[in-house]
DNA sequence: TTAATATACTAATAATATTAGTTTATATTA
DNA sequence: TAATATAAACTAATATTATTAGTATATTAA
């Protein structure tokens, strides 16, 4: 019975691995046990059950996902910081599949973590949002819309929708700029 | 062993109800045969199994959306066209919040109806955007646009995202509208 | 009317999540 | 250092679910 010095950290990044290879649909806590040569009840010890460990899955997914994207601005402002902050977000999405996929399609109880996590996100988009100067509400609903863009493109390259032919790269450029475009449009009507 | 009558379509609505319900996950075969008053081994009179109800899922919910939204056009033109049919495809998003996760949480394989119905929804997009003349490129762009668009909104709201004392509806409206200024620059711009 | 088919069933199996209770390695404390 | 407490692994057992195999009967077709 030789202690394996499992804990909490090491099953989320076993369980992201998972789902990485092959879904997230194929992470049981079977296969998680399997994964870490132990017993399915053994992991029990460190996560409250299969649900927990997906919950937790999202936030850590989200902690990724901002470290990512705010490496992605460091030096940059305007339309380039969050043109480089969006190719870091899909780049994100498209190296970790299964991850990105807890982000959404877990049903998250709200938690601490998660909503301090998405806070954190949400920061970050604020803070590049600044050098535009819209008003508070402008800025959340540009946000959100920037957001709704990013998580539709990733979402699209996961589901292979529509013409495969056509280029996501030329979508995503085509579809940022002309979001960007179209704010700074608002901005000079104002 | 009285014939209960089932079929493909009764075992899909009925699916999409429970669904819609209590949540795409608590949809399983145990849950819709009690649902149907049937034990769950006769539902295989009918479907292949689990994936396969999902998997029709997801086409009926397209079937449903592209009916939706092509409703929602009729007699317009334009950006009306374009912002009715949105506001469509939202609040069908909003009212079959079930079946409309069955849309974008199975991992469908390709399948022949599958195919056929996102070519509806498409071509469907397409013939809106006509007037607005763009070539045949960046219309696609466009429309891979405003679907992430949508679908960002969709599960936004699905997922309560951000700040909810910002109305959604809002959002969606500054969203489109910005999306198609940027779009109408576009082509000024050509 | 008879034969074929389709639809329901029961019974059984396998995979999974989960709980209860046990053992023992590690950490804490006297 | 020795005794104790805690934590992390375990085995055993249960419940739920999907799924398959095989059976009976209602319905349909010949």
């Amino acid at each position: 019975m030789a202690r394996m010095g499992l804990d909490r950290q090491t099953l989320l990044v076993a369980a992201a691995e998972l789902a990485d290879e092959s879904g997230l649909d194929s992470l049981t806590l079977a296969a998680l046990a399997q994964k870490l040569n132990v017993r399915s009840p053994s992991l029990y010890n460190h996560v409250k059950g299969l649900p927990d460990l997906k919950g937790a899955l999202t936030v850590y997914c989200l902690h990724l996902l901002v470290d990512a994207t705010r490496n992605a601005v460091i030096g940059k402002s305007g339309d380039e910081a969050i043109l480089s902050m969006c190719e870091a977000y899909l780049r994100f999405a498209r190296s970790r599949p299964g991850l990105y996929e807890a982000f959404y399609k877990v049903n998250t109880q709200q938690h601490e973590d998660l909503e301090t996590a998405k806070e954190e996100l949400l920061d970050l988009f604020v803070r590049i949002m600044e050098p535009y100067q819209l008003g508070e509400k402008e800025t959340l609903h540009a946000i959100r819309g920037l957001r709704s863009l990013l998580h539709g493109y990733a979402t699209l390259e996961q589901h292979r929708g529509f013409q495969m032919d056509l280029e996501l790269e030329e979508s995503v450029q085509y579809g940022l700029r002309t979001f960007l475009k179209g704010m700074h449009l608002n901005k000079s009507e104002a």
